[in-house]
DNA sequence: ATCGGTACCTGCACGC
DNA sequence: TGCGTGCAGGTACCGA
């Protein structure tokens, strides 16, 4: 997403319109709109599912697209469109139909993002070993928690799962170090291989350009309960962990 | 400090 | 056709 979003580096914002106040963070929308116009976007970056523009003489413009978040280069506003930014250069549209994503203007670089873990891409095994140390929850939630590690969501946390053959109800301190190591080997695998894929498209994902991913056609557990395991030919079980879906093989995942 | 459970929303598929 | 139920790429907040 923030790779097609590129194009916007460097550009003017025109304007901004917030249509629906339940997804803005942090102040006054009028406030936030005045903050925002005439400034240039100065950087993009990425932390984690979280997406950071810098702004032009201060102040930090903040996205988080939820679920069901798009941002859109250009195109037709609808039903679900919260935001839009106009560019010098173009229209970018916030569109969220769950309303789970969220937009935040912030002076200072916003703390709940520096608050995050490392990234998965970027964390040594040393350090990866050393975090999942001292933790009593099950692997799986512990995947999910972004402040253990920053990006990992829950497509991403069963397939890696899955491919380190741990089970998602494992117990984290149970784990010994050769099977984090293939967990941490797993982890940088699927998203090689989903970034490389353009993500996953299951119902709402495209890039700021609407084009889908397609890594969801290489998915080896993720919603594919009851479905023979790739592996070992046995069904594909779906359990809820810390109130998630997780689906895993029974056979090639044991606790 | 860390945990599990819940709330927040809309849309869709399914069974009746 | 319509209605109720369960499920969906996530995070924040609460009490224990």
């Amino acid at each position: 997403m923030v790779r097609t979003l590129a194009p916007l580096i460097g550009k003017r914002m025109v304007s901004a319109e917030f249509r629906n106040l339940r997804v803005l963070r942090g102040g006054d929308p009028d406030a936030m709109a005045a903050r925002l116009q005439g400034r240039r976007l100065l950087a993009l970056r990425r932390y984690g599912k979280f997406i950071v523009a810098t702004i032009e003489g201060g102040g930090y413009l903040m996205v988080h697209l939820g679920m069901t978040g798009r941002l859109l280069l250009g195109g037709a506003t609808g039903k679900h469109t919260h935001a839009i930014f106009n560019f010098e250069s173009g229209t970018l549209l916030f569109d969220d139909s769950r309303q789970f994503g969220c937009i935040e203007f912030s002076e200072e670089f916003p703390g709940r993002v520096a608050r995050l873990g490392p990234e998965p891409l970027e964390i040594g095994f040393p350090e990866f070993v050393s975090a999942l140390g001292g933790r009593k929850t099950r692997i799986k939630a512990l995947l999910l928690n972004q402040k253990f590690v920053r990006g990992i969501g829950n497509i991403y946390a069963d397939e890696a799962l899955f491919r380190a053959g741990i089970h998602p109800q494992a117990l984290t301190g149970r784990i010994r170090v050769a099977r984090a190591r293939k967990l941490y080997d797993a982890i940088q695998a699927v998203l090689t291989e989903a970034i490389a894929a353009g993500g996953s498209s299951i119902s709402d994902y495209v890039d700021a350009q609407g084009r889908k991913g397609f890594f969801q056609t290489s998915h080896r557990v993720y919603q594919r309960t009851g479905e023979a395991c790739v592996d070992c030919g046995t069904p594909i079980r779906r359990v809820l962990v810390g109130q998630r879906s997780s689906h895993f093989c029974p056979q090639c995942q044991k606790r």
